[in-house]
DNA sequence: CTCCAAACGCAAAATATTTGCTTTTAGCGC
DNA sequence: GCGCTAAAAGCAAATATTTTGCGTTTGGAG
């Protein structure tokens, strides 16, 4: 897989781009430490060493800039563990992304993600997904075995795990196999 | 099914309610005539004939006005239309839902309640959904048709539905058809 | 090195939010 | 019907936030 394209920053190692990560950083350090609802874009400036200016001239309101955060938090660090079988990377992954995503600052990302204007945000959580899901069908492919479009896995893996922590309460771990089960049914 | 609970208001047909009537329509009209982030709470509190202070003292913030405005308008208003089979009546339904919420205007109603701080509101929409379906099952079973689980068309047919229009591209309604037939298949 | 455009800081102005206190209102017992 | 009461709304002052105009800094290109 390709080396990613740098994403959000301007020019990378100029003024922008330190401003830029000191405002993250100073909003994940208020987000663990207080309220969610008491986090203002005051507070995160002063916290960075910035003027809020800057922060309403860069991201407009403070849901963008969670939203930014979060997308950025989101974002897969590791490829997915080999288990031996398509079916058991698939397992394996998509627990570990119900359990990450059904925390409580999991929720909340998803959330602030949701929230924010564009649908950039929500494209991109979507696409970290299809990635890391293409990693597991690839490593499939190559053993020769049996493994499912994508898109079926997002409808009949992801799909699922994410409506019930937005919706409904989160899905108990156990139900993941039959949810990866399903998606190996012929379509 | 019995009658449902008054949902909102406080009691019937009191000041109380009356307010909140005038808020909630002046909030659909504000946001049917202009741009969603140009409504302010008070704008809405002057288009509803009310002070900022009823609105702020009531919800707290314009997300949760917001919310409430979008569950509302949520709330299913007719019985799902018949047609001869389980399946049929399934599919009907779910094409009409789709439609509905891949409609600008739909989405940004669930990102509404999304948004807003507590569960209670995606839970609410959550279970409107569980109601429809319900009805439709328990003709299904009243005909002696088999159906899938309640659970089983949440998770195969609306989660992929709500999952692409919040965090893909809407599907195509075409799409449809072939949720409902994995919902059908043997969980 | 000098210049340019982009981005930031600063501070004043405009809006939005919070809050203490007063007034109104609907329901309730008489 | 008549007060009484608690809940909710109005009002307005105090805060907090967002927006904006303008001067300054900064990093990069020529």
């Amino acid at each position: 897989m390709a080396m990613a394209e740098r994403e959000a920053g301007p020019r990378p190692g100029g003024r922008s781009a330190r401003v830029q990560a000191s405002v993250h950083r100073a909003a994940r350090d208020l987000l663990a430490r207080m309220d969610r609802a008491a986090v203002t874009i005051p507070l995160i400036a002063a916290e960075a060493g910035v003027t809020p200016s800057t922060i309403y001239r860069r991201w407009g309101e403070l849901n963008e800039l969670l939203a930014d955060v979060a997308v950025e938090r989101l974002r897969p660090d590791m490829v997915p563990v080999e288990t031996g079988s398509g079916r058991g990377d698939l397992l394996a992954w998509a627990e570990q992304y119900a359990e990450e995503m059904s925390s409580g600052i999991g929720r909340e990302m998803i959330r602030d993600v949701l929230a924010a204007e564009g649908e950039t945000g929500p494209r991109r959580c979507c696409s970290y997904a299809r990635q890391q899901i293409a990693v597991i069908a690839e490593r499939a492919a190559a053993r020769g075995e049996a493994f499912p479009d994508i898109d079926t896995v997002l409808d009949r893996v992801i799909a699922p795990i994410l409506f019930r922590i937005l919706f409904d309460e989160a899905l108990a771990t156990e139900r993941v196999g039959g949810l990866v089960e399903n998606a190996f049914t012929a379509a």
